[in-house]
RNA sequence: GGGCAGUUACCAGAGUGGCCAAAUGGGGCAGACUGUAAAUCUGCUGGCUUAUGCCUUCGGUGGUUCGAAUCCAUCACUGCCCA
């Protein structure tokens, strides 16, 4: 039996990924990604909106404040609300949220992970219960490319399991062995359908194996094969430590063909992700910026601030100083430090839009870095101002 | 003037003889958060050389008792009702 390929499924004009520059002193890369909503400038962070929202932020934040060229929804989420009839009928995603540039669907896979208790694993998928109302679905490979095919997003994530950070040896081959199945049977059906709204949409495997090398490798091996539009590098900062992550980046990108984006699920605070695209990593996604945000946490050149604090009720310098978004210079630290103290919802407005800005103007000023060739250099000189508590 | 109810930590409020430095909320002070079951969760919140320890505290004072936030007397204040 010949081994599945994902190149029949590939956009017609070849032109889905092109590298501009590969980092003389590290894996670093900046490139450009072409979809049919637009061309997305690597490396690129990418904020999450699992349920076709970034919370807390208007669509006209996101264009223009934050300046995302790309975002997430989750397939499992979109699923069960609004549902598929919903999403159909709107004509897909991008018309029923009304964000016309790129979108990446995660396939599911990361809920096998974290909604452990409430759903079971099977050779033929994941059966949930609904954290909603109780109900309980059945996620199949096949099931999954259909959702996600209905949702519309330009890239697809493949249906995986994410094991623990923990998971020992036995379990992460066993888990290891079933993520290849189920890539297949996605693959199967992914050639075998058809985008639902006229724009093409790509599938990205998925590398599991824990923080074992020689899983991870045999896993990326197994994905380069099925010649895949780009690959995602997922099961980790699950619990493992820092240096086994990027240790495993290295081992994956090492087999990775060079012509195609990566893609770390994800991650991570802002040295992850510098540390990310040293190791030639292009994409990023993470809750962090609007999870920490609506939790009075901002991310700044800097430093972390935690708006919480008594220490900001008097201090009237703006939020950010160095911040690209408007509400950095509108707001003081005293003036936010006292709606996280009222539990005012702008407060969470401000740091979310404050932190996914700060994010693409990490990921930009990295790109213009590994474009001029110094990356590595501006790197190490910004590492520990990112870490500082303020 | 009379009757009734009450006074507990920053606030509200439980406790009505020992398991009480005192429940629970709120507030305050910190911490966590990594393909979003998260505008959530955790810890601390009388003092002390940080402890299965000591000291001080439940309106004031004085009693009863081995032992009192809890029982008695009295004073002060607060609220409601009747004049």
């Amino acid at each position: 039996m010949s081994t599945l390929s994902l190149r029949p499924t590939w956009r017609k004009d070849g032109r889905f990924f092109s590298l501009q520059r590969t980092d003389l002193h590290s894996q670093a890369r900046a490139g450009l990604l072409t979809t049919d909503h637009g061309t997305i400038q690597t490396p690129i962070f990418m904020p999450v909106g699992t349920l076709g929202t970034v919370k807390g932020v208007h669509t006209h934040e996101i264009l223009n404040e934050v300046k995302a060229q790309i975002i997430l929804g989750n397939t499992y989420h979109l699923y069960l609300r609004p549902g598929l009839n919903v999403l159909e009928a709107a004509g897909g995603l991008h018309k029923f949220n009304g964000f016309s540039r790129p979108m990446l669907t995660d396939s599911g896979g990361f809920q096998v992970f974290s909604l452990t208790g409430i759903r079971k694993l099977h050779e033929e998928g994941c059966e949930f219960r609904s954290h909603i109302d109780g109900s309980k679905h059945f996620f199949t490979p096949e099931g999954v490319m259909d959702i996600e095919r209905s949702i519309g997003a330009d890239i697809m994530m493949a249906f995986d399991e994410c094991p623990p950070g923990t998971a020992d040896y036995a379990y992460a081959r066993k888990s290891l062995d079933l993520t290849h199945r189920w890539l297949d049977r996605c693959i199967e059906r992914f050639s075998t359908t058809e985008e639902k709204y006229g724009y093409h949409q790509a599938l990205f495997p998925i590398v599991q194996g824990c923080v074992y090398p020689d899983l991870r490798r045999e896993s990326a091996e197994f994905m380069v094969e099925r010649e895949a539009e780009g690959y995602a590098i997922g099961g980790l900062a699950v619990g493992e430590p820092a240096e086994k992550m990027y240790e495993m980046i290295e081992v994956v990108n090492e087999i990775l063909p060079q012509d195609r984006p990566r893609y770390l699920m994800g991650v991570g605070t802002p040295m992850n992700i510098l540390e990310g695209i040293e190791r030639g990593v292009d994409m990023f996604d993470c809750v962090m910026p609007t999870r920490n945000g609506r939790n009075a946490q901002i991310f700044t050149w800097q430093g972390i601030i935690n708006f919480r604090n008594a220490k900001w009720a008097m201090d009237f310098s703006p939020v950010d100083p160095e911040g690209t978004a408007a509400c950095d210079h509108q707001y003081t630290r005293a003036y936010l430090h006292h709606l996280f103290k009222c539990k005012e919802l702008l407060g969470m407005q401000i740091a979310s839009i404050h932190n996914l800005a700060f994010y693409l103007e990490l990921v930009r000023v990295a790109r213009e870095h590994i474009l001029a060739g110094d990356f590595v250099q501006w790197k190490r000189g910004i590492m520990p101002q990112l870490a500082t508590r303020l």
